[in-house]
DNA sequence: TTCCATGTTCCGCA
DNA sequence: TTGCGGAACATGGA
């Protein structure tokens, strides 16, 4: 993972992210860090219940309320925030979920689901419009993944293109479905997906065991670099890199890579783009 | 008003 | 066991 400090991008606010996938969640866990670590929590609103998953609200303002925040990590699409002594919170941002750190009374984001009051007026808001996320206490980050059968994150050091390319094998569905599993890889969204599928030429339908090795390493190669520069480009406040599919998905558009046509389908249930001319099956 | 949405889960079926 | 399609969740924006 990109292990360098956020630029001006992490002072943004109260300007939403887009829709949570990787790069979104690592930039609001660096929000996190940067605004929320340290600092004694005085109290917890929850302002829709709707959003605690498994936690209860008194359990979860029992075991926050006069203690820190001491790490956090990310695993996939989703933060976990260390409570000292006391487990972590797990927060995932499903469709619409961001966070808002502000001092004052009132809060400036239009959906705070959940409100952490910490000394001094400072306050961190999850926000979240279509309820999709979820806040709440898990005993660890380790024992969640292996609950859930997570599968690794694409950033993880540990996770080489050996492993990404083992991942196929024997895997006779859609290599866009392989890639959405969380199961199998924790991390990617229908965006992403598109993206490195579209950057390395590979259409969405083609049989996942049916791939090359060396196409393989190149994919690995492909989701690495764009998470990463995706996370970077944000932080500085920039658009999508020159030449991304991204923001070309609209359908109908001219691929910027070979002047083709850009097509509109549904994989795995999802909107799919992808160049008709230079993505085969 | 209608359609669409970058996430996840569950169910039925092959 | 694997894989897929569809529905559901709840809300806002185009």
């Amino acid at each position: 993972m990109s292990g360098h400090q956020g630029g001006s991008g992490l002072k943004r606010r109260y300007t939403r992210l887009s829709m949570p996938e990787l790069p979104e969640v690592e930039i609001n866990r660096r929000y996190f860090d940067q605004h929320a670590l340290g600092q004694r929590i005085v109290g917890v609103r929850v302002k829709d219940l709707r959003i605690l998953g498994e936690s209860r609200e008194p359990a979860l303002r029992r075991t926050m309320t006069g203690r820190r925040f001491v790490s956090t990590r990310r695993h996939g699409k989703h933060l976990f925030a260390e409570i000292e002594d006391r487990g972590w919170l797990r927060i995932h941002f499903g469709m619409t979920g961001d966070l808002f750190y502000y001092h004052g009374v009132k809060s400036p984001s239009r959906h705070p689901r959940v409100i952490i009051d910490f000394e001094q007026k400072a306050h961190l808001s999850y926000d979240d419009p279509r309820l999709f996320g979820v806040v709440e206490l898990a005993a660890s980050p380790e024992s969640y993944i292996e609950t859930r059968r997570l599968g690794p994150d694409p950033l993880d050091k540990a996770f080489d293109a050996r492993s990404f390319s083992a991942l196929f094998e024997n895997r006779k569905g859609a290599v866009k479905a392989l890639l959405m599993t969380q199961e199998i890889i924790a991390g990617l969204g229908n965006l992403y997906v598109d993206e490195m599928l579209f950057q390395t030429s590979v259409h969405p339908r083609k049989t996942a065991s049916a791939i090359t090795r060396p196409k393989r390493k190149a994919m690995y190669k492909s989701m690495r670099t764009i998470l990463c520069d995706v996370i970077d480009q944000k932080l500085q406040g920039k658009s999508y890199p020159k030449r991304y599919l991204i923001p070309y998905r609209q359908g109908g558009e001219r691929c910027p890579r070979c002047g083709g046509t850009i097509q509109r389908t549904v994989v795995f249930g999802r909107t799919t783009y992808f160049c008709g001319t230079h993505q085969r099956t």
